[in-house]
DNA sequence: GCCTCAAGAGGCGCAACCGTCTCTTACCCT
DNA sequence: AGGGTAAGAGACGGTTGCGCCTCTTGAGGC
């Protein structure tokens, strides 16, 4: 009965068979959406029984958020190579390509619970978001240092658009994302703003802002140095 | 038992009862997601019961369908001003309020089964965000006649960046999205990139495109003048 | 004011899933 | 080799929603 053997003779245990519970809980949360994932669904997935799963997770909702706390694939941190739109170019590729893959449907299932699920959206941002942002942003440190790009964008969330808009593309059109797309985002939008496009001064006339709180965010958000996070700030 | 009525003492029909389950379907994806809609939630909330809506709809799928296809809530187009900063930044902040309706966690809800349901997918386009795209080209053409920003970026997909990033923050972030990001995401990446700043031109060292399929869509997206939607190509 | 139609309400059988449980049996430790 | 532990399988009662149905009653046409 099970998804992914033909016959398994085998009994596995221990961190073998929670590896493929986390990938099964993945490939349901794909293949049938966050309410549509049973746990029998994963059980029957993963070849096992309900039994295993509810010794380890009281519910549902602790499987799901246990899978992104530990069960989400990762990927290698982004090196800078000399030419930092090569190197973005790789990564955007990478990422989306990572999103054809069973990842790519737990994060659109994911997304669409996170504002019921606030501690899913935090782990989401703990576990991929974050890192991957500061893996980003020390790659381009790199890339500053070797004056490819401005260093103030580096703390900004500029430096989020590529993969934010990949994702996007992701979310609105379904894998895969064509590749002269991600070459598009990189040309268009990412490289033009990271290298010597400085932001726009509101126009002269009339009022600069007719915002209650614009404040420095406005103008070079992040300048406090922290708060930049992958998507949000922290 | 109904959600918004003390105790209806009217009947009604027609279409005032067809917006009320249009209504209480948005309100129900928003409130329990695309896989937690059921129809005794949507009769409940409507202040119905369910012969009605089986008397109308086969399944919840065409339900759902439909009330894409008709029962979304529309917003005005917009129109130049003699500003274009101030008129992105008010349709910016008119779509982000339109998101904190029950129509941002419907749309959360529903790009979340696009990819299991290309037809509303497809509705999606025809009735969101395509319409959506060509008010907003419309508005930009007259600020490129007014020489406010480049003509050539009109067809392609820098236009739609804006409402893209918008949408993003509130799917990773949850509404109601910030006004500093508002602003921020017009005059750090919006203007910028409708302004002054051309394309990047790839490194001049080595070979510029190391893509398959480069062809003119990496350096001048849609300069073929249509494909152009909102947010896809048609 | 009567008559028709459909709204509102909810019962019904069916199916799926939940969470618990029992039972057998393979794996691992000593 | 033997014994404890947990994997694999699935039965179970309970709950929920589906899709169909009936029934009563208000609304609108004539």
């Amino acid at each position: 009965m099970a998804a992914d053997d033909g016959g398994r003779r085998t009994r596995r245990r221990g961190d073998e068979l929670l590896q493929a519970i986390y990938s099964a809980v993945l490939s349901e949360l794909a293949d049938t959406g966050y309410g549509g994932l049973t746990m029998e669904g994963v059980a029957a997935r993963a070849g096992t029984g309900k039994a295993p799963l509810y010794r380890r997770w009281n519910s549902k909702d602790e499987l799901i958020l246990d899978t992104v706390q530990h069960g989400l694939p990762t990927s290698p941190a982004p090196t800078y190579s000399g030419n930092v739109r090569d190197d973005l170019l790789h990564l955007l590729r990478r990422f989306a390509a990572a999103l054809t893959t069973p990842f790519g449907g737990a994060m659109r299932a994911l997304l669409s619970e996170t504002h019921r699920r606030p501690d899913l959206l935090a782990a989401l941002h703990d576990i991929v978001f974050q890192p991957r942002g500061r893996e980003l942003r020390a790659m381009l440190r790199d890339a500053s240092d070797h004056g490819e790009i401005r260093p103030e964008v580096i703390d900004s969330h500029l430096v989020d658009i590529g993969p934010e808009m990949v994702m996007f593309r992701f979310l609105t059109e379904g894998p895969p994302v064509p590749d002269q797309t991600i070459v598009s985002i990189l040309d268009d939008v990412v490289m033009p703003l990271l290298r010597r496009c400085g932001k726009a001064e509101p126009e002269g006339s009339g009022g600069r802002f007719d915002d209650r709180q614009q404040g420095s965010a406005a103008r070079d958000p992040c300048q406090d140095g922290d708060g930049c996070g992958f998507l949000r700030g922290e």
